[in-house]
DNA sequence: ATATCGTTTAACGAAAAGGTTAAACTATTA
DNA sequence: TAATAGTTTAACCTTTTCGTTAAACGATAT
């Protein structure tokens, strides 16, 4: 069965909306059918049990933004448009489907023993990276900041504005959502200065 | 029923555990029960349903570091000195429960709803705050930087990394635990220098 | 000793959830 | 037209889950 059906497509778009927002447990299968206008017993025919129907829309879900990043952890560009690049490909993967990082780290959280077979399956290297980066830590350039510290705040920096948006939204902007969408705009304009500045100078005179 | 007996404390030690890890639609009574050693019915004589238990829980989350963050967003000490505690409170917070953010934001994202009402309940106002900070940015400091840009860089560098945590480590670190560990605390004296520096200097040239 | 109050337990009932099976339906092909 | 393969449905079974109820237990006060 390789091309998708009309109904497992019915069926993987529901199962998706509605495991992002109420998680696996929180979801029935009679409300992935109800959302999708089908009967329940289809989703046992496609997809044979929640635990597979979950997993295929857990893999969509990684496969939609790591492999980007990646293949960019694997390329041999300079550092510093290394960085650039992964912040433009983050946020616009926020923009997207901002609720991909609650859904994946609750996940995770409740099953932390996935997470090594899963990086694994992705083959992403980090070592290699890192030593990488390092190596083009030219004296010159001032740049004291563990690439590992420089990965973290990149991913902080722009993930979580997009996790904790309904928080964001009603503290920083008192509900207006509009406004936090200008700020996120903003935003990624703001960030790539922001990290090339606490990338190339030392913190510490 | 002012003063919890020793069964009131061991429900609800176990439901946080379990609520934290596993979430609410994934938890059940008997798990709770099991955990804590009693019978089950003990749940309902002292909370009377999972959906009471689960707000006691929640609303324990939440009070654990957002009265902080609020008496601080009240408070009228410098803006740099605000900002520097805001790190060490959040870290510091992080480090004791890092699941509570997922817990929450999990939460909220199946139920946004009660955003306004919990922010409105704990009494924080964040206009005032963000006036008073902007008052303060005298032009000869050379601080651009909107202070919902800046509180959201904060708060992202500081939890993000303890969210994230089984991925950052397998990640970043090749799932060496004590790595990580060491890089949290390498972070708690990296990030005020950080976050001094981009507050203080504008990105631009 | 027994009455009483708070606590704990076992047993019960109802509803929800996941999954299987066999029959009905549909469209294509022989 | 009839057979066939793929799809959809209704009915059924089993297990889990939540909540209630009434009885048992235990300590303290009368």
């Amino acid at each position: 069965m390789v091309l998708q059906t009309e109904t497992e497509l019915k069926i993987i778009e529901s199962a998706e909306r509605l495991f992002y927002q109420k998680g696996k447990a929180g979801t029935s299968m009679q409300d992935i059918a109800d959302d999708a206008g089908i009967n329940r017993t289809l989703l046992n025919y496609y997809y044979r049990s929640k635990d597979q129907l979950f997993e295929a829309v857990f893999k969509n879900a990684l496969s939609s933004f790591i492999p980007n990043v990646a293949a960019l952890l694997q390329s041999d560009i300079p550092f510093s448009e290394y960085v650039q690049l992964l912040i433009e490909m983050v946020i616009d993967a926020m923009l997207e489907k901002p609720q991909i990082p609650i859904f994946v780290l609750q996940e995770l959280t409740s099953n932390p023993d996935r997470v090594p077979d899963i990086i694994r399956e992705l083959g992403i290297d980090a070592d290699l990276a890192v030593e990488k980066m390092k190596s083009e830590d030219s004296p010159g350039t001032g740049n004291i900041l563990d690439p590992r510290q420089v990965i973290m705040n990149v991913l902080s920096l722009c993930i979580f504005p997009f996790a904790a948006r309904p928080v964001v939204t009603e503290i920083l902007f008192n509900g207006n959502d509009e406004a936090y969408i200008e700020a996120m705009k903003q935003r990624k304009e703001l960030l790539p200065l922001l990290v090339q500045q606490f990338m190339t100078k030392n913190p510490q005179p």
